[in-house]
DNA sequence: TTCCAGGGTCGGTTTTTCCGATCCAGATTG
DNA sequence: CAATCTGGATCGGAAAAACCGACCCTGGAA
């Protein structure tokens, strides 16, 4: 670009005011300026914007009516980018890029985000869903504002926000011999199959808790789909470690599922919001954080059973 | 403004790049010169627009995005200045402001319009049909590119080419006594009554044609429109003089009107195009300019008879 | 004829832009 | 784990640009 805002605006001035005098004094520029920018504009666009009347201003070449109207709408453009600047950084609207953890997004998401654009009209969120390792490329390329997710892992760089814990239970068909107990331990799952949950790091947490006790569980399958895991243990091929806790009791084809808790002490996940650490949060961002930390606690969690 | 199209720049090729010195390297500017301008941008819009990734480049925000988007549609828009005035000053395009002497154009312009735009299809002609006066003010505010009119009283500032030369013609209704006369002087009409075309510039060159040899007209009628002076002579209040040469040979409501050549020695209204001197011709201009001059001679104008 | 209005031009000053050099922190490599 | 590499930020000085006051010039008005 060989010519400027400021000269834009001078030649505007100067359309407007009918003399480069009488824009000078409206903007408060020297005339001489007002003058060097408009021939400057000339040179570079080559061509007479002003015909110049002796002691009587200026008036508009035809092309020079024609450019004054674009560079109005230019200048006008210009401005818009202050106005969009605003909207995004100041105003609760626009788009929020949206991570969650991919076992969470079909409890937590639909009431959590009923409520939110119930709160902010305007809003517009647009979802990744994946497990963790994605969630955490996504979130350092800022490709998402937030994500909600387990602190499994998280690197330094990324800022996590806990609101609950979900301790580990475990998931067993209804018919199952050791569904009637009140709860139960690793032990007493030694000589049961496990059906594992199977995703980077959510795995290794899962194979921890057997660690800590110095057991090795015995996998019988595994699989990167929450509702297969529910299914095979419903249909008999073992129980299985899970923290969130659906309020359906029964597998995706309707046999039933029991939920007892894991005895003992466990390390729990700790469900929250995480975010790049060098992304300061937008407004938006942080509206939907509030929400999240009035809607999500220990005592209740969307789209969950009580613990 | 408080930004300038050159930080814009440097901030979509820091986008593009993925980082600031990767876009040095592709727009040949030094890193610290595009790292200033994110910098400035980022003070001035009020926010974030990369994520700096040490040693690994940049991200751009999800504001930066959108903002990078903006910031496109905005050079783009200001290059599109560039194109405008290449348009308005290079092409045989756009609007060609004409004006015309106002008992001219129904006789001229029909035909020379439909001839030019035949030869440039691009063009749009916005017409502006007055008499001499209204349209050398019109010339000099520059509200027109081009006159076709007669060098009656043209200031000096503004240029004249002329085309044609067109003498004065004595008008007569057909029955009229002297109609049958192979031509007529003054001294011959001295006795006769004028229907006098009355326009603030052409009413002063038709007297002196009289004051020139020391008669006085009498003066019947006056009228500012040349149909209603034509359909007075034809219904017999006089004669008149005039230096068009319209082709029909009667008035607007049928009664027959003959021309015959003025005798003796007189000055001639000469035809011709006039522009504002100190306005550039458009590319426009020079050629309308140009099938002027093929079109019009002293041996043919569009829409008039012969001498 | 003089005066005035308004645009253009000229020097000098201030502001902005630009660059090379350097600093710094995280990533990579051996 | 240390050395090295990468890429952004910062600093100081140089170059460019914008800006202004003063002045010139020309056509219109008095």
């Amino acid at each position: 670009m060989r010519f400027t805002f400021r000269q834009l605006e001078y030649f505007v001035a100067a359309g407007e005011a009918g003399s480069i005098r009488g824009a000078a004094e409206a903007i408060a520029i020297s005339q001489p300026s007002i003058s060097a920018a408009i021939a400057h504009l000339e040179r570079e666009l080559g061509l007479q914007l002003f015909v110049r009347h002796h002691a009587q201003g200026l008036s508009l070449t035809p092309a020079g009516r024609r450019l004054l109207h674009e560079a109005r709408l230019l200048l006008d453009r210009a401005e818009g980018l202050h106005a969009v600047a605003a909207e995004v950084s100041e105003q609760l609207r626009g788009r929020l890029a949206l991570g969650c953890f991919v076992t969470l997004a079909p409890m937590i998401l639909p009431e959590l985000m009923q409520g939110f654009a119930e709160l902010v009209p305007g809003a517009e969120i647009a979802l990744f869903e994946a497990h963790q390792e994605r969630l955490v490329t996504a979130l350092r390329r800022v490709d998402l504002d937030l994500a909600l997710t387990y602190d499994l892992q998280l690197p330094e760089d990324l800022v996590f926000a806990p609101l609950a814990e979900l301790p580990p239970h475990i998931l067993l068909a209804a018919d199952h011999p050791l569904a009637t107990r009140p709860e139960l331990s690793l032990a007493d799952l030694a000589a049961e199959r496990l059906v594992l949950l199977d995703l980077p790091l959510s795995r290794d947490y899962f194979l921890s808790l057997f660690l800590r006790e110095g057991l090795t569980p015995q996998i019988a399958q595994r699989s990167a789909q929450q509702e297969v895991v529910r299914g095979l243990v419903a249909n008999g091929f073992g129980y299985s470690i899970a923290n969130v806790r659906p309020r359906a009791g029964a597998a995706l084809d309707g046999r039933p599922l029991v939920r007892l808790p894991l005895a003992g002490s466990h390390p729990p996940l700790r469900l929250g919001l995480a975010r790049a650490g060098s992304l300061q949060p937008s407004r938006l961002a942080t509206a939907f954080a509030e929400h999240c930390r009035a809607a999500i606690t220990d005592s209740g969690i969307p789209g969950m059973d009580m613990p």
